[in-house]
DNA sequence: CCGATATATACGTTGACGCGTATATATTGC
DNA sequence: GCAATATATACGCGTCAACGTATATATCGG
């Protein structure tokens, strides 16, 4: 327990292992056709991220399903939106003024996808 | 310098920089009374982070002015989005049918900022 | 040109982490 | 109870990244 939200996120594997969860929960065997290291590494990581809250686990028979919890998902969520100012427009440097240009500009030329 | 984006804000100290930089640009000293490990860290993390791309420099006589580039964050803000649907609404699981209905009470109510 | 200040890099050490192999622990059907 | 299947853990190994110390490379004021 007590680990890292972005320590966990950081491992390629474990990433590939989220993704193959993001549709909905499915049983190690299932995991490990889709990542190509061993069922221990799989078993393993699996630990790591229930440790971490990442996924919860439900027994199927001689299964386990794995799903995603929602909470770690929405913490790095709210990281990156500190910097979404970023991108978003950069009111604090250039001023609101470049901002309403910008609009009106918009308004003139036509949409072009 | 084909190095992983997650792998980057994975570093705890590398965090803490980029935090660092969050309101503006910042000369490595800055930085450096604000992290507690060794001035030579602190550069190392900042060449680590330049080459990822997370930031930009800019000489100033004697400093070197760090400053965040918009990419990355813009890369993380793509990926946690794949998975916000986990708490915005959980459309997979309910069916579309909700969907449908959600949308459909948007274009009556009137839009508001 | 020279000392002072600011930042970057070379080097060696160390701790943590991910991996596979082998083995342990369920759970099923018979 | 027993073989078979599915998953978890113990163990040892190799790798890799971050650290501090020491040193190199700017750039300034005089």
């Amino acid at each position: 327990m007590q680990v890292d939200t972005f320590e966990i996120i950081a491992d390629p594997v474990r990433r590939r292992i989220i993704e193959t969860l993001r549709t909905g929960e499915r049983a190690v065997g299932d995991i490990v056709e889709r990542v190509d290291i061993h069922q221990s590494g799989v078993s393993r990581h699996l630990r790591i991220l229930h440790d971490a809250g990442f996924v919860d686990v439900r027994p199927d028979g001689q299964r386990r399903l794995y799903s995603l919890r929602a909470e770690p998902f929405r913490e790095f969520d709210a990281w990156v939106s500190r910097y979404r100012i970023l991108w978003e427009n950069r009111l604090d440097k250039l001023g609101a003024e470049l901002e309403k240009r910008r609009k009106n500009r918009e308004r003139k030329t036509p949409g072009k996808p």
